[in-house]
DNA sequence: ATGAAAGCGCTAACAG
DNA sequence: CTGTTAGCGCTTTCAT
């Protein structure tokens, strides 16, 4: 079977304890002619600590744990990457779960796989917990924090874009270009959904702009829900359009090619994300763009106890999917 | 703290034994009465089980690790939906390992964190192993299997698509529509990328059709990639690509469009993956199609010791990138 | 049906 | 600098 410490031990002749404190290089408690001897026995026999009693014993684990659902976005990389580039600069690991597509059940097991262990701390990214969620982390005394969702409550941690700014910003430059009847297109109905439309609102209140109540339209962040939404502004006679993310944009755009709409004459999108898509879409989406990686890195910070900001600066990277009217 | 099984037991008048039984369902092993009592106050004292410690002491786990690196292509969340399933059906947890972007530290660190817990076995997910991972994994002692990537070795797991097929069933497309010069673009250059080469070849050859070295590009199946080799192909006067992803295939086709090449009818494209991208770019990309899911799902069967076919079928999808010539 | 006790592999006082 | 020892929270014989 695999050599333990005690192996070890043995054939080095001292005890587990030098062993223990030599794989865990503790400064200066054994000489350096032991720590020599033992590291190379341990390598010899191909030892592999067992951080599973490693764990249990110390009660706190060097593990993130990152609970991301399946969204149909595609942004998750990069938060990922932030997260990964922190923690090991802080000598964590990280582990992802995996919460389906915004199944409840899915969700609450893997709040529950990972409260089921010695964990640093979680990392919701993209998750709208349901009450049950909530209490279940509150009551688990491990530090959690939500990460591109921020849930307005001052006592839980969250790091993301300031929802209510992006569309704002988004509303706003669409404004900026002689847009008066501006859509708003696939947008949840929780938290992230309702902030935006404030923004949106706000924008268009502050030119003196109505809004019609089907000028918004809720949806799932997805491709295919774009393409099914394009056909619901068809009667709207909206000249620009907020999209919830890149995969909607790209959605709308193109069901709008395939109705024969001109774009972006016809009819201006600005996209909400920016990510590869932007690019890969024909016209190139304009949009505001999210600086994923940094709410990863931040998000680590925050939920190991640094300081660290809640909103992450976004900005808006101009293609060629919005037009002058 | 934390509530255990101790007190629980104190609470509820009876030994540790009996409540980590009735907690692990052992069948009969205990009254109902007792059951239901334990339950009861395990539930109200907010009990959560410590699977560190099962897992010490089981010295195996439930969970499958599925480690997978930042392919700048998106199909890992088809597989992971698929691995997630299964894995779910047979009473196992997934947690996922991110081996950031094809670098050997982190791909190692990823394994090394695997396999330092107690774990059923390990899904690697389009990861090409270097002779210490290979060293590592086998010295383990767990059972391990490689996902999207097949190393000709009999002897070690693997679940994927037939590469050499795949890029054979796409040449030959575009061979019957016409094509006679044909380039392959964005391949890797370890066994997937070679193994697409040789399908490519083979087609070619059954055709008596002649390969020019220039080709064949290899690249990182990145948009990026798509993106710059289509420049490289200028010269080569080929009619027809087929290209090594989704992202590979959306790359080449912008950069044509933005040299003002017409597609399909100056450049046939097909791609191979058959993700949403392919909806996404226009014209729509034709696709030899992956299925991802079934993948994720046979390769949990084959690492848990079932049996699982070590090539899971791939089909045409026909869209708007191929024109007859 | 239930309890006592022996660990799983490791760390962390506490002695020396 | 090093060894001894007492657990971490749980499962699992072995008795009863």
């Amino acid at each position: 079977m695999k050599p333990t410490i005690k192996d070890i031990a043995d054939k080095a002749g001292v005890s587990i304890a030098t062993v223990s404190r030599v794989l865990a290089s503790k400064g200066d408690s054994y000489s350096k002619k032991t720590g020599r001897k033992v590291l190379k026995i341990a390598k010899e026999m191909g030892y592999r600590k067992n951080n599973t009693a490693v764990e249990l014993v110390k009660k706190k684990g060097n593990v993130i744990a990152v609970i991301i659902n399946a969204t149909p976005t595609n942004f998750s990389t990069q938060i990922i990457d932030g997260i990964q580039k922190q923690a090991n600069s802080l000598g964590q690991h990280v582990i992802i779960l995996y919460a389906g597509n915004r199944s409840p059940e899915l969700q609450h097991q893997a709040i529950l796989t990972a409260l089921e262990r010695a964990i640093s701390g979680i990392l919701l990214v993209a998750i709208e917990p349901d009450q049950e969620d909530m209490k279940l982390l509150e009551g688990a005394g491990t530090p959690f924090c939500f990460v591109s969702l921020y849930l307005e409550q001052n006592n839980i941690l969250a790091v993301s874009s300031n929802n209510r700014d992006v569309a704002y910003q988004a509303t706003n430059y669409l404004i900026g270009h002689g847009h008066k009847k501006i859509g708003l297109a696939g947008i949840d109905q929780y938290h992230t959904g309702s902030q935006r439309i404030d923004g949106y609102r706000l924008a268009m209140k502050e030119h003196q702009l109505d809004v019609e109540d089907d000028w918004i339209k809720l949806g799932d962040y997805s491709y295919a829900s774009g393409l099914k939404l394009l056909g619901d502004f068809l009667s709207t006679r909206v000249t620009g359009i907020v999209a919830a993310s890149d995969m909607v944009a790209a959605g709308l755009l193109n069901a709008a090619q395939q109705k024969g709409i001109q774009l972006p004459d016809q009819l201006s999108i600005i996209s909400i994300d920016g990510t590869v898509i932007c690019q890969i879409a024909t016209p190139a989406l304009t949009s505001v763009t999210q600086d994923f990686y940094t709410i990863g890195v931040e998000s680590v910070n925050k939920v190991m106890g640094k300081k660290a900001p809640l909103f992450i600066p976004t900005h808006i990277t101009k293609r060629s999917s919005v037009a002058e009217i």
